[in-house]
DNA sequence: CGGGCCTTTGACGCACTTCAATCTAAGTGG
DNA sequence: CCACTTAGATTGAAGTGCGTCAAAGGCCCG
């Protein structure tokens, strides 16, 4: 990943709820989230908003435009974000002479791929209270591969999460008084945090195995 | 694409309903549909099945093993298929050494990552019979890319399409009648086929922006 | 003719929505 | 420092889409 790394420079510092990238846009730039959280979305006919993705730390947000020309989605930040912009032509560049790099970003679209699938499958299959837990057993899950799980805080509005999970705002409100009433999760501030994490995976019946990432290292015996 | 030509050889015929590839497979190879109707699915622990892909002939079933190479999801066939098996290795070889073949294996994913945030929009904001309507759409506008929409028969059955839409078959079976009532859609035999195309997209709102196909070529000029 | 899949239909219950009111915390300006 | 504002959280009551359970009706094939 060297090459990426020269290529990281000029960090930017996006308020929260403002929009990166519009459905219909054709983004000269890629961007990667360095700090903060941004979603994949789209606006409903009937202004209601669906997102479809979150995005954290790590994460490209449209790595599709090296690609796809023209974006079906709209990308905006839920918090405050500090990301880098990489110049489309650049990935392109990359992806064409670069082999390895090529195939990691390959792999990072196809995880993609499957949370995807996992989130609707949740949507599909799972009430609400279980798929709320479920999203918080993943996203703790990705902050701990980037090492950014002590301390957890998802500083998420109600609304933000019921859009995320396809209910209303005010279900939204009744599953996370269901879920703190069972001691699963609490609130730190207007942050939830996970206190049993045991217990909310347990609840959700939460797998890893779709996120595709590499077993953790066993460092008891390398001391 | 000439490359691709020389690989596709022996055919293979499946009957309806046989796995291909199940979750936790390795697989040696890659498949290709050539006829026929397949799935993407997870089995829930309950039993109950949720179908989150459904692939038509030119859909490629599983092109992410040749990164990642545990299946986090199972493949199946709806219909009988006709499929053409081809070795992973080769497909990692196109993958390193043929940009141009890349790019578009690279697009027929990102194209399958589109569809999949279309339906999550569609599982968790629209209602059953809108939600139908638009998958309805959706595969008339998939076919009709390939060449296959005349006639567009649709041969699953009502439970095939409850586990796609995640509503349960007696639901889907209400849904359907209402959709037949409102001349939408009707049955040839056990088919469904479309019969009112406008109605039905105007009543699913369907913009096919996200399914990113080429736009349809004009040829009243040079005829 | 019979057996097995689907499809179709009805009655009832629950998860989630809708509408609306109240409450709280964090500004903002005087 | 305190009125005033405002976004978000919380709570209640009533309505609806969809699920569940159960039974009956078509269709294909042996």
């Amino acid at each position: 990943m060297h090459r990426l790394n020269q290529i990281i420079r000029d960090p930017v510092t996006l308020p929260a709820r403002q929009d990166i990238i519009r459905q219909g846009d054709d983004p000269e730039n890629v961007h990667l989230i360095l700090e903060g959280i941004a979603c994949r979305f789209k606006m409903m006919p009937d202004g209601g908003r669906s997102i479809m993705a979150l995005l954290i730390p790590g994460d490209f947000c449209d790595l599709d435009v090296a690609i796809l020309p023209v974006m079906d989605h709209s990308i905006g930040t839920l918090t405050a974000c500090v990301m880098v912009d990489i110049p489309r032509k650049q990935i392109k560049e990359l992806l064409e002479h670069h082999s390895r790099i090529a195939r990691t970003l390959r792999w990072a679209t196809l995880v993609d791929e499957a949370v995807l699938r996992e989130w609707l499958v949740s949507m599909g299959q799972r009430r609400a209270d279980k798929q709320m837990a479920h999203l918080f057993c993943e996203l703790f899950t990705r902050f701990q591969a980037v090492g950014l799980a002590e301390p957890f805080l998802l500083p998420l509005t109600q609304e933000q999460l019921a859009d995320t999970l396809g209910i209303t705002p005010v279900h939204a409100q009744r599953v996370l008084a269901s879920l703190r009433s069972r001691n699963m999760i609490a609130l730190e501030g207007r942050a939830i945090t996970i206190i049993d994490l045991d217990r909310l995976m347990a609840f959700a019946e939460f797998n890893p195995d779709y996120l595709h990432l590499p077993p953790p290292v066993d460092d008891s015996e390398d001391v």
